[in-house]
DNA sequence: TATGCTATTGATACTTCTTGCAATAAGGAT
DNA sequence: ATCCTTATTGCAAGAAGTATCAATAGCATA
């Protein structure tokens, strides 16, 4: 059994519907422990269900974020990579060398709740992205 | 003249050249007071340079803001926007309606020294985004 | 287990953005 | 003022991502 099935019943709880595009899909982000771009997830999730196509992919990966189970993020250039939730780490990426470098949530939780209360926004738990000139770039 | 020109001697110290296309889209930023994308900045540009192309928008914009002069924050829904470091604060965009509000740079300051001193980064002075729900899309 | 509603998919066309390369032109040096 | 180096542009092809819509298939209900 895939080991996205898991994902299943709080699917289900919002209404929609668990199929095997979905489930392959989630079973890639699951197995590769790090982000991926939506054109990474379709070359793998491609192999366990042939018909896939890219536009379902990108709807899929919309989706999954929407529902808080992926969380996508913009390291640098534009590109978007999703990953699972489950992470829950943050990132801090070079704007030139586009350097990665994840960050505890821990230091951001305080401005979370001062933004929260301030603004009526319930924040994503999970993500933030921020940039600037790592250390090697500084010059 | 342009009030794009202001920032020549800030691009030539970097040994780069201004140029038409340049001024224009510096123009366009300064003049329109809130963040685009790259193609309504074409759009604009293009009327003060007429073989202005995309292509060249898109870059430009990309080498403003490697240079720190514009800053590119996405809104939701992969939407790339851009606007001068000038304005200086913050985006809390809602992930359902793409709602946006402008943030305040102080409640980020003293994380921004935290992350700093523990990563070697030197964080951009200007720009985060976070992602959450609005008051409205709280259902 | 069969039925019906509708969420989801695949296919296609389209929009947005990126890349490679030859031609052009900015601006420092002579 | 002219020359030379090379940053920058325009062009064109291509990659990445989005929207539309008819056909398919979950899954709730009977």
């Amino acid at each position: 059994m895939s080991c996205g099935a898991q994902y299943t019943d709080q699917i289900h709880a919002r209404g929609f519907r668990m199929t095997p595009q979905r489930l392959a899909i989630l079973h890639v982000l699951r197995h590769e422990d790090r982000h991926m771009t939506a054109l990474e997830v379709y070359e793998r999730a491609r192999k366990s269900v042939p018909g896939l196509t890219e536009a379902t992919v990108y709807r899929t990966l919309e989706f999954l974020a929407e529902n808080g189970i992926a969380l996508a993020a913009h390291v640098g250039n534009g590109k978007l990579v999703y990953e699972l939730t489950a992470h829950n780490h943050h990132h801090l990426i070079c704007r030139l060398c586009g350097r990665t470098v994840e960050i505890e949530h821990a230091p951001l939780a305080s401005l979370y709740e001062k933004l929260g209360a301030s603004t009526g926004f319930r924040l994503d738990s999970s993500h933030v992205t921020l940039f600037g000139l790592c250390p090697d770039c500084q010059t």
